[in-house]
DNA sequence: TCATCAATGGGTCGTGCGACCCATAAAGGA
DNA sequence: TCCTTTATGGGTCGCACGACCCATTGATGA
């Protein structure tokens, strides 16, 4: 299983840094670690969280965003956002170290994108961003994720939408009730669990009932 | 249950929009069922999402929030944020129609509760948000959820944690197997489902996993 | 004072569930 | 060509689960 991204966000904007954080958390690929609200904290926040990328918004009082990031070494691959559309920081943030320069207008799983994107080690300060991004778009599941074949994630699905006997979900899928315990079994294995609420927990938490 | 409060969402920074949507969404008790990128759209979204309460930001290009809220008539209380923690947006707000003007450097949970606040009648243009806020802080259960008592919650949580097994919740409570049974059952009549699978998806539904 | 409810526990009963064995048809890659 | 995987199905067995019945303690409130 391919281990999530760690992410660190600063941001002065508590709503938008709480959205941010929200937002990124609920994808299976990425965590967020830890935040900071000002430039100053930024280091210590770093530091401590080990992040495989930073997001740092430009402006931010106190010390911008850039002065802050300039001043730490070993620096992660660095994303920095801004409100402003204008390429009037592009420079600048590229002279303090960040690997890519990313508008506030953008959409979140475009953020997303461009996370996983700099975690490859991809550079993304240019117009044609999009087509940097569309190898990033879906979230990478686990590999455990991935072993689950159509059909078991048809079974899956019903479960975590509440049908569990086998009986429903046997006329739910228009297969035999033998068909469907044996579906089961191969999601136990596959996910490391002996009961069907336990399957329905490690769906969750793997993100299977999001993308579907 | 009461019903969750339905939130219109308009900000032209898809990155806050999409963090915000993500971030109330996911709380138990607020939907969020329309969004909007300029005041221009917002007219029509809201006719047809018809929510309870409306989420505007001041800065949105072309049509400033406050002159398309100003346009709309039927307004829902409206709740206007801005980037600057400066007051000098609160008078035209208020003349514009909202109902509370705040800034975007509070924490996610006080939009909540300010959003929770103004759809029970709240205004909230003073200073003192905090002792307003404070009523609305912890999110309404629906009934049924708080229905459930608080070792019922205990056997809940160990459900959520993928302990699934009545000794292993046993072992984890230092009951009796026969005791958790008993609690389960009463789950089961509480939540109106009949088995571990099921409880499961309706304590994710009804947040019981965020809010301990 | 008495009733109610939460939390703890007992027992019984039937069946649904999970673990194991197996087969067959179709599809796709080596 | 053959082997692997997927989806479909069969059977058996033992135990755990859920549905009922019940009691005792302590707290809380009418």
């Amino acid at each position: 299983m391919n281990t999530p991204i760690r992410v660190v966000i600063a941001d002065d904007h508590r709503l938008m840094l709480d959205g941010l954080k929200q937002g990124l958390t609920s994808l299976p690929d990425i965590d967020v670690v830890g935040t900071a609200v000002d430039g100053t904290s930024l280091g210590a926040v770093v530091a401590h969280a080990k992040p495989d990328v930073l997001l740092v918004d430009v402006e931010m009082p106190g010390m911008s965003g850039l002065s802050a990031i300039s001043r730490l070494k070993d620096l992660p691959p660095t994303i920095v956002v801004t409100m402003h559309t204008a390429e009037s920081y592009g420079k600048s943030a590229r002279e303090a170290g960040a690997v890519a320069f990313l508008s506030k207008g953008l959409p979140l799983p475009d953020l997303a994108a461009a996370i996983r994107a700099v975690a490859d080690g991809q550079y993304l300060f240019d117009q044609d961003l999009d087509e940097v991004l569309s190898g990033y778009r879906t979230p990478q599941l686990s590999s455990r994720a991935e072993a689950i074949t159509e059909r078991e994630r048809d079974v899956l699905r019903c479960l975590v939408q509440g049908i569990s006997g086998t009986e429903d979900i046997a006329d739910e899928l228009y297969i035999s009730q033998k068909t469907v315990k044996n579906h089961l079994a191969s999601i136990y294995e596959k996910l490391s669990v002996n009961d069907r609420a336990q399957a329905v927990v490690e769906a969750m938490k793997l993100g299977l009932d999001r993308k579907w």
